[in-house]
DNA sequence: GATACAATTTAGCCATGACTAAAAACTATT
DNA sequence: AATAGTTTTTAGTCATGGCTAAATTGTATC
């Protein structure tokens, strides 16, 4: 197994090593500082395994780590997440696309396999796809040389009512809160029309596929959506 | 991952616990005695570690060993072993006809692929390949139940000169054999034409696609073939 | 049956990477 | 600046599963 990164890093990482670089990246492109307690609670481990790992991380020079401060990514750390991300979306458009597994459902798959193809199988795959740009959940897939377009869109949950919307985005990697939306007939690229927006934060009537639904707001904030006629 | 044998099993199995059934259940169809011996060899580590891991999928009812004595699968062990060694077939096939990756070379990916499928995935890849029954080498792909088919055919290198045939099964995973026998222009099904064998044992002069190759003994007893009228 | 040689097992070591419990250090409030 | 509360780190444990070296057992030969 050949991988991208090898040429950049002396010992092969492990599915952990990758994981928590995966997920410091994350949470870095959520904004969030990435602080022991954040990232150590993303990964669902107790906060003293994330430092010891953040540490070996650290002189790998793939994080750069000071006691009692937030993690970040090296340039080299960085380039090995991408490619980590870069597998995991491109298998689950490929799962999609090509075995028909519906689109809320290949998060965890591509969660293992990610880790294990090599950077043949990772060509191979992004060619069979077209060198797709996103996802099934409109997340963007990092090309080669690490470069993520940008994603329009913005939340439905801030947009005007009484429009028609397409959706470009789902923020959420929820199995529950995904197959949800799925039922209610949303995938990428779906239209919906916004009815109304209840005052107070409440719920959205939105219609998708000739049906109406009442949408809680927390759900709409995870929908990124661009006006309808937008190409 | 819920794992087929998932039921039978209190724990779920390591990648090395999974990697040292499917050698034990090859050892043992090969006809060998599956002694500590040839199973550390054939997995490349230690004696002392083989017995080690035995020793604990003997506590896990997996394998019975007795000290000294070779190794053999319990039914739980088989049904384990069928289904990883399941997943590896579908997955060669799956590699080569969905990704057209030479089949030459598609054993190196499976082997790390074959632990970390689901089910799911297992039964989408089967039902998109029509539920195949031999994999991209010729080797059969156990059923969902355990049932392996007996594969026909005898060694090219035990056949009759001055006739065509067809070509059946590879006996072998040797990257670099494969890939000289794919340079000939073989691959499953392939006709070819014996003309001569040369005696003592010498390499065999064969036709396939219209080029004629001499192929060494050794090479020859590696393939398996049938009469090319056969269906 | 004694001796030599090969195969196997035991004992003990190491790295990985999780864990808990306790100590230390930072932050906020009075 | 002292104290309280939270966060982070340290120290030390455990299981996994390799390893080497040494002891044992089995087999074959004289």
């Amino acid at each position: 197994m050949t991988k991208n990164y090898s040429s950049e890093i002396n010992s092969p990482l492990s599915t952990n090593q990758e994981d928590y670089l995966k997920a410091i990246y994350i949470l870095e492109t959520r904004g969030d500082q990435v602080t022991n307690s954040v990232l150590s609670e993303y990964l669902g481990y107790t906060p003293a395994s994330a430092t010891n790992m953040v540490k070996k991380l650290a002189q790998m020079d793939l994080v750069i780590y000071r006691r009692h401060q937030a993690v970040a990514l090296t340039p080299t750390g960085r380039r090995v997440a991408l490619e980590i991300l870069r597998h995991h979306r491109l298998l689950e458009l490929f799962l999609h696309k090509t075995l028909n597994i519906p689109w809320d459902s290949v998060h965890e798959e591509a969660e293992r396999l990610e880790h294990v193809i090599s950077e043949a199988l990772e060509d191979a795959i992004a060619a069979s796809l077209g060198y797709p740009k996103v996802d099934p959940h409109g997340d963007p897939i990092p090309s080669k040389n690490g470069d993520v377009i940008h994603t329009p869109g913005h939340p439905l949950s801030q947009s005007e009512a009484g429009r028609a919307y397409r959706l470009v985005r789902v923020l959420s990697q929820e199995k529950d809160r995904l197959a949800y939306l799925r039922g209610l007939g949303l995938h990428l690229n779906a239209e919906l029309f916004l009815h109304e927006q209840a005052p107070f934060d409440g719920p959205m009537l939105v219609e998708v596929a000739g049906e109406e639904h009442a949408l809680a707001a927390d759900m709409a904030a995870l929908l990124q959506v661009v006006p309808a006629s937008a190409e």
